[in-house]
RNA sequence: GCGGUUGUAGCUCAGUCGGUUAGAGUACCGGCCUGUCACGCCGGGGGUCGCGGGUUCGAGCCCCGUCAACCGCGCCA
């Protein structure tokens, strides 16, 4: 018989009884009658109820077993009475009489129990991550996350695409986050990178004539993290394609994710068809270019309804160059105390306030009447005006914002969210996808003035060289990002494949010649000897899997994560190096002060 | 770097208006129990109330500072 198992934990059923078994894993639960004791034996595959009576010659040490100690046992599988049948477990219908135990791995005194579903804080979940990967949900995730992954393979090379492994210690590339630098010992004070991502290798392998490539691609950023953006690593999928305009690479990777979706989105439903909407719309109608299009809120632009209107703040600030006023507007959100709740809420998050309109029946029996502070001071026509535009009516609400769009346009996406969930209008049970498309290629820093790449500077400018010889800021690009329930969770771009037009988008954010040449040579001078038109896109694979396991936190679908300052508190990283390694490095470290 | 929330037993939490010996559940230890599957019952050990200072006759609770964790902003696809 095999050292440890004949059977998994999951495999035995009334067909089995009878049998001598041999099995192996963690002791889950131990339910001690005196004369029976009973135990949860659990692997990876599932649980199978073990018992022992005083009869048996391991009762003795079956007794003393403490959850998690790992052991082995022999016994003989016995069909369950009728009565005793569990049916929550797929080995409920049998259960194995142990006659002989050997204790594999002991256990301590655990910080984090396996069973039950309490809560533990993250701190305690991370440096016991070993424990915590055993209980269920985690356990289903990372199960979930590895199906995932080879769907996604699967489906890439059923599409044409081939897979190749690109460097992990390279030189900077310039995504736009801060890299991770690692010295050098046989260049001292020299550094290489990690790659945020394989970008400019994925488009050499373009350039090396290979068509279609893809590769589930770790990427490196030093960023601080957020609850649904990992600090230090992360995992996409990566792909480029050559000969390709934008919507090749659409409908080359929406089946994809669509098919994904589908296959482990238990049941959510799935859009088939993706919208394409413009950066600048999604700024307008959603306050972010990750809208979440299972809330059916659409903002507006209303200010021609408060010029020279007698709301004095709104009236006044449009005097000023480059302000809006605008609209979100809240179906059933008409009482006085949702809209007092919505303004508390802008204010908490910065604003001076929100001011706002709500629709009832009027008193005397009139009709509908409208409330609320700026429906008096701009009239009953411009109300109506107002009310006309967004299709509203008796028991809705709208709210306004007024300013400078830039400094507004986040809180009220922020506030259409809350809106759409408050009032139940979000749609549940459903994935809602939208390409977000003509993204800016420059933006203006608000304090220097300078201008600079908005986003990957690699991006073709629509209209190519001529488009560059005017204003930078109207300039768009071949760039575009897919919106899923409002995450970002693909992103990519048709390249500049042209030098000269590179030169010129470079030095338009103020970068000589030299300095490309200098950083991107590798790349700038593929593409002088026969580049083929190329464009791809990456998708966040923790952000997806997070997404189809319905976890609002990404650290509960990466095995191994790091904590809210990027340590690592189950190996103790980052960590000091050795005087010998910094010989050798020919570093010193300098501290503050 | 900034803001918010939290910090009490190994773990999850309660702790009233500032008042006497800081509680519960769970885990752990001991005892009882032959049909449980979140087994049950009896008993026990376990506390720098994050840390430092202050106010007070008296602080887990109030004040100041500080540290840590998480969430958010900045940053970042």
């Amino acid at each position: 018989m095999h050292a440890y198992r004949s059977h998994t934990c999951a495999e035995l059923n009334k067909a089995h009884a009878g049998e001598t078994v041999r099995l192996s894993g963690w002791v889950h639960r131990v339910r001690d009658h005196g004369g029976v004791l009973f135990i949860d034996l659990r692997d990876h595959y599932g649980m199978t109820q073990v018992l022992a009576d005083s009869d048996s010659p391991a009762f003795k040490a079956i007794e003393k077993l403490k959850a998690e100690t790992v052991v082995r046992v022999d016994g003989r599988v016995k069909a369950r009475d009728a009565s005793l049948v569990n049916s929550k477990i797929p080995t409920g219908e049998i259960e194995v009489y142990v006659t002989d135990i050997e204790v594999l791995g002991p256990a301590e005194e655990l910080p984090l129990l396996v069973f039950g579903d309490q809560e533990y804080p993250e701190e305690t979940r991370l440096t016991y991550r070993f424990l915590d990967l055993r209980r269920e949900k985690l356990h289903r995730n990372m199960m979930l996350r590895s199906r995932v992954v080879k769907s996604m393979r699967d489906r890439m090379w059923g599409s044409g695409f081939t897979e190749f492994q690109t460097p992990i210690i390279t030189a900077s590339s310039p995504e736009g986050a801060r890299d991770f630098l690692v010295p050098s010992r046989l260049h001292p004070g020299k550094f290489y990178a990690l790659p945020q991502a394989p970008q400019q290798f994925k488009q050499l392998i373009m350039v090396a004539g290979f068509d279609r490539y893809f590769q589930i691609a770790p990427c490196f950023r030093d960023e601080d993290p957020r609850a649904d953006r990992s600090p230090t690593d992360f995992y996409q999928l990566d792909l480029e394609m050559s000969f390709v305009e934008q919507e090749d690479v659409f409908a080359a990777i929406q089946p994809v994710i669509q098919g994904v979706f589908e296959e482990f989105g238990g049941g959510h439903k799935v859009d088939a068809v993706w919208p394409r909407i413009s950066y600048a719309d999604s700024a307008l109608w959603y306050g972010t270019d990750k809208p979440d299009l299972r809330n059916p809120i659409k903002m507006a632009r209303v200010s021609e309804h408060f010029a020279g209107s007698g709301f004095a703040i709104f009236a006044k600030l449009l005097e000023q160059e480059g302000t809006e006023i605008r609209a979100i507007p809240a179906p059933g959100g008409g009482s006085r105390k949702f809209c007092d709740r919505m303004n508390a809420f802008a204010q908490k998050e910065g604003l001076p306030g929100m001011g706002y309109i709500f629709w009832r029946e009027a008193e005397d029996g009139s009709g509908l009447e409208a409330a609320g502070p700026v429906a008096k001071n701009i009239g009953p026509e411009r109300t109506e005006a107002i009310r006309r535009q967004l299709g509203l009516g008796k028991g809705d609400a709208v709210f306004f914002l007024g300013g400078h769009p830039a400094q507004f346009e986040a809180v009220a996406g922020r506030a259409r969210t809350e809106i759409g969930r408050e009032l139940g209008l979000t749609e549940q049970n459903a994935f809602r996808f939208a390409w977000i498309v003509d993204f800016p290629m420059y933006e203006k820093d608000p304090e220097t003035g300078k201008i600079d790449f908005s986003h990957n500077p690699f991006s073709m400018p629509q209209g190519g060289m001529e488009a560059l010889d005017g204003d930078p800021l109207k300039v768009l690009g071949y760039q575009y990002d897919l919106a899923c329930n409002g995450y970002e969770i693909v992103s990519g771009a048709i390249r500049n494949h042209r030098p000269e037009i590179m030169f010129r988008a470079f030095a338009l954010a103020g970068y000589p010649k030299e300095e490309v040449e200098n950083r991107f040579g590798g790349m700038v001078k593929a593409f002088k000897f026969g580049a083929p038109p190329h464009g791809g896109c990456a998708a966040g694979i923790d952000r997806i899997v997070m997404l189809l396991a319905d976890e609002q936190n990404i650290r509960e679908v990466i095995m191994f994560p790091m904590n809210q300052r990027a340590e690592d508190l189950m190996m103790g990283a980052p960590s000091e190096p050795t005087n010998q390694q910094m010989r050798e490095l020919q570093l010193r470290v300098n501290p503050k002060e």
